[in-house]
RNA sequence: UCCUCAGUAGCUCAAUGGUAGAGCAAUCGGCUGUUAACCGAUAGGCUGUAGGUUCGAGCCCUACCUGGGGAGCCA
């Protein structure tokens, strides 16, 4: 007998059929046993009883317990009692791994347990809801950008030098010299888009910081696309249809698995465009009304992006910060030399930054200025500057943090839940 | 690097400085419709480590170790 999924039970109702998964939980009487099975689809109720099978298959639920894997055959049977709404009745059962002592529980757990146990937290019910998520948000943002013409062109992780000065970087031997571990694809989008116009690098990136807070891990994946002639407005106006893109399909695809979560989903369908545009030098005057102590041309600490954040029901757009406290690539705005084309979307209800971007600099000689000024050594850019040197144009991008956007999308507090197996600081196994 | 909190049974947590306990899990038993099922029983401990104070320390002090939360840092 061919086997089915779990979700499609519905089709096979007084059916005989073959299921396959991990016992999820059971629960006994005396003649009869209730098994939860999950198979990845779906979670079905399975019924054995006592007076519908031999004995030597019945004595098999000893060697059931939590997250064994069995096969059953059985008959579906409609169930308003049963989770999904079907059950299937044992006729046959084949325990193909015993599973003894199985150390997640059905009560709570601490956090440092859970994340011992990672790799079996993994196949909790949340946990499942949050990868689907994840997944459902990767797919809407290759497929949003792929349905624009983008090329998905990949940017390397290992890379000769520090991309950007300050940054901690982890560093690797590589055979006889030292590379290190790309913090972002960007430089290389920036090759990549002169070659397609349209592009996009989805990848892991590296952070050596000694960050340790709810929005820090030290690997993480970027979606980054780059586009060539695009201006500063633009460029906020395709961030912002791609996170209603996004939005739009796991609302449409995904709403069961937010349920889950006990995400308020009437709040992420009520996010509709414009996404307010606040610039750098606006938020400093809402800041310093609100009683922050922050002057103009320092960075927003934490704090200071919640409040702001707060004010709104929409992501926001922050843009045109101070050149001095942005990257060496940034281009600066052609009607305030202080201010550097740059862009962060912050997301609402605290979640803070998701997207940050802007346009690059497509100057050779300010560029170089720029490389100087931040101490950046120009034979490890030449590269880069060759860029600049051969048919330069106007050009631009943003990076979007995959665990912030799961994270903020998903409703939970920690980005290390939004991927399967999260780095930190303190963290490397499992 | 700094601040802060916490380490007690496999897990989640109790325990005025005076005999280390419960729930869940495990094991055994009971129950033919359960929904984190329920009921009864059994077993489970070098209280993170090392010192110190005290007649007496899980509890107080010091250092260290391991984690959590946050700051700094972070296109």
């Amino acid at each position: 007998m061919e086997r089915i999924w779990i979700e499609e039970l519905d089709k096979h109702d007084g059916q005989k059929v073959k299921v396959a998964g991990w016992v999820f939980n059971k629960r006994s009487g005396g003649k009869i046993k209730f098994l939860l099975l999950r198979d990845g689809s779906g979670v079905c109720q399975a019924i054995l009883s006592k007076f519908d099978v031999d004995e030597e298959t019945f004595e098999k639920h000893k060697d059931i317990s939590l997250e064994a894997s069995i096969v059953i055959e059985g008959i579906v049977k409609k169930e308003e009692k049963a989770a999904g709404g079907f059950e299937i009745l044992i006729e046959n059962l084949e325990v193909i791994g015993k599973s003894e002592n199985y150390p997640i529980g059905k009560k709570e757990h601490g956090v440092e347990f859970l994340l011992d146990k990672r790799h079996l937290w993994l196949r909790s019910t949340k946990q499942r809801a949050i990868m689907k998520i994840r997944h459902e948000i990767i797919k809407a943002s290759r497929d949003f950008l792929n349905n624009l013409g983008f090329i998905n062109v990949d940017s390397p992780i290992f890379t000769p030098s520090a991309c950007e000065g300050t940054t901690t970087l982890f560093e690797v031997d590589y055979f006889d010299e030292k590379a290190y571990l790309s913090q972002s694809g960007q430089l290389y989008n920036e090759a990549s888009v002169m070659a397609h116009g349209r592009v996009y690098c989805f990848g892991p990136v590296f952070r050596a910081e000694k960050s340790k807070t709810r929005r820090h891990l030290t690997e993480f994946w970027q979606i980054e696309p780059e586009i060539a002639f695009i201006d500063f407005d633009q460029n906020m106006q395709l961030i912002e249809e791609m996170t209603l893109y996004i939005l739009k399909k796991v609302i449409e695809n995904r709403e069961n698995e937010l349920n889950i979560l006990e995400r308020d989903v009437e709040f992420l369908k009520n996010i509709k465009g414009p996404f307010p545009r606040i610039s750098y030098t606006e938020a400093i005057e809402i800041l310093k009304e609100k009683g922050h102590e922050i002057e103009w041309g320092g960075d927003f600490g934490a704090p200071d992006e919640t409040v702001l954040t707060e004010m709104f029901k929409t992501p926001i757009f922050v843009h045109r910060f101070p050149a001095k406290i942005k990257a060496f690539y940034m281009k600066n705005d052609p009607e305030n030399e202080e201010l550097a084309l740059g862009v962060d979307m912050l997301a609402p209800e605290g979640y803070g930054e998701i997207v940050g971007g802007g346009i690059r600099e497509e100057n050779l000689e300010i560029l170089k200025k720029k490389l100087k000024e931040h101490n950046l050594p120009l034979e490890s850019f030449q590269w880069f500057l060759d860029l600049r040197e051969y048919g330069t144009v106007p050009h631009g991008g943003f990076g979007m943090g995959i665990e912030r956007t799961v994270s903020w999308i998903c409703g939970i507090n920690h980005v290390r839940e939004a991927i399967p197996f999260p780095r930190t600081i303190y963290r490397l196994i499992p």
